[in-house]
DNA sequence: ATGAAACATGAACCACTATTCATATTAATG
DNA sequence: CATTAATATGAATAGTGGTTCATGTTTCAT
C-alpha cells in the first residue's frame, strides 16, 4: 500500500551488492533450470552462488520472485535476440526464416531459461501469459501488415501467429529438451519450406 | 526384485476396490489439473475422492505414480480420439485437418489432462517423452508414406512432424489455458489453410 | 454363522525447506 | 578513527505434507 514507488522487490542496492544479486540470479537460473522449481531449494541456490541462505532474502522477497525475474529476463533477452536476427530482413517471409533461426539458436544457447519459461505456466501463470502475449501481439501485427501489403497469402493473423509460435516452440523443445542433433540450419530449411509453401504438392 | 509379475503398482484388486481406485484417479485428475502437481496434496485428492488419506496408498505407491498413470491415460484417450477422428480421411491432407480438429476438440473437453501433460515435462520427464515420441513416430511415418505416394510436397518428415505437433499443441494451449473463444472450426480452417498452402502469396 | 482376505480409516511420524532474525563484517564517509 | 549504512551470516523457527501403521469394517466363500 505504498504510495510512491514500488513495494515489490524492496532491494535496490549499491556497489558489491549488485554483484551478489547477479550471482544469486545466475545461480537460480542454473539450479532451477536444471532441477525444476520445486526441487530447487534456497539452500541449493545460495550454495551455487557461494553465499549464505539469509543473503538471498536481502535481494529477493521470495523464491517465487527470483523465478518471475528469470521469466522477465528471458523475455528481454529473447526479444533482443529476435530483433537482431530479423533486423536486415527485406520481407516477411525472410523475417520469418531468420526469426526461426534466431529463436532456435537462442534457446540452444540458453537451455535453462527455456525450461524455466515452460515451467512458468505452473509457477507464475501471469508472467507466462505476459511473455507469450507480448510475442503473439507483435507477431500478429507483423503478419497483418504483410498481408495488407500483399506480401503473403491472406488469412487469420491471430491463428497464424500462434501456429508459427507453436512451430518454433516445439522445434526448440525438440532440440533443447530432447537433445536432437539435427543442425539448426537444416531444421530451419525444412520448417521454413513448409511454412512458405505448405504441404500441398 | 520379483521374478514373476511387476513389482510396480502392487495394487491389482477386486470388486469395489476398482471403483475406489477410479474415484481416486478421477479426483487426482481434477485436483492436479486444477492446482498443479505440487499444490495438489494427497489430502486434497482424497478429500475430493471422498476417502481417507491412507486409502490412497492402497492403490498407488506414491503421488508420482498417480501422476504417471494420468499421463499414460491421456496418451491412450488421445490416441483413441485421433484414430476415430482421422479414420475416414481419404488422403493425408484431409487426415491432417481432421486430426487437428479432433485434437482441439479433445483438449477442450479435457483441459485438466492437457495441463497434466504439460507439467509432466517436470514431474515425469520419461512419461512426457514417451507420450510425444509415440505421436511423433506415427506422425513421421504417415508423412513419409504420403510423400512417397506423391500426395504431398517432399520434405523432412521428422521436422514436419514436430512442427505440426507444435501447431496443434500451441493452438490447444491457446484455447484451453487462455480460454480463447474462437470456434474450433474457424481455428482449424485458418491453420489448415496455412499448413496446406503456406504463407506464400 | 464364521473366518479370512480385501478394503478403509485417520492419527501420528518424519523429513524437508522457505523464511526470519539477532548478530557479525565490510566499506565508505566526515 | 569513529560512525553508520549496507551487506553478509547461519542457526532457529514454523508450517507443510507425503507416507506409514495399528486398528476397524465390509464382503463373501465355505
Amino acid at each position: 500500500m505504498e504510495a510512491t514507488a514500488s513495494p515489490k522487490t524492496a532491494n535496490p542496492k549499491t556497489p558489491r551488492g549488485e554483484a551478489t544479486r547477479r550471482a544469486i540470479l545466475k545461480a537460480a537460473e542454473t539450479v532451477i533450470g536444471t532441477q525444476g522449481f520445486n526441487d530447487a531449494s534456497i539452500i541449493d541456490i545460495t550454495r551455487e552462488a557461494g553465499v549464505a541462505q539469509g543473503t538471498f532474502y536481502i535481494y529477493f522477497k521470495s523464491k517465487d520472485e527470483v523465478f518471475s525475474e528469470l521469466v522477465r529476463e528471458m523475455g528481454r533477452l529473447l526479444r533482443q535476440a529476435l530483433n537482431a536476427a530479423t533486423a536486415g530482413a527485406r520481407d516477411r517471409l525472410t523475417a520469418e526464416k531468420e526469426g526461426l533461426r534466431g529463436f532456435l539458436s537462442f534457446v540452444s544457447a540458453h537451455p535453462n531459461l527455456y525450461r524455466i519459461i515452460q515451467e512458468a505456466l505452473f509457477v507464475d501463470p501471469g508472467a507466462y501469459r505476459a511473455y507469450f502475449q507480448t510475442f503473439a501481439d507483435g507477431y500478429r501485427q507483423a503478419l497483418a501488415e504483410a498481408q495488407d501489403a500483399g506480401e503473403i497469402r491472406p488469412g487469420d493473423p491471430d491463428v497464424r501467429a500462434w501456429a508459427l509460435m507453436g512451430i518454433a516452440k516445439t522445434l526448440g523443445e525438440r532440440a533443447v529438451v530432447w537433445g536432437d542433433e539435427t543442425p539448426i540450419d537444416a531444421v530451419v530449411e525444412a520448417a521454413h519450406d513448409m511454412i512458405v509453401n505448405g504441404l500441398r504438392r
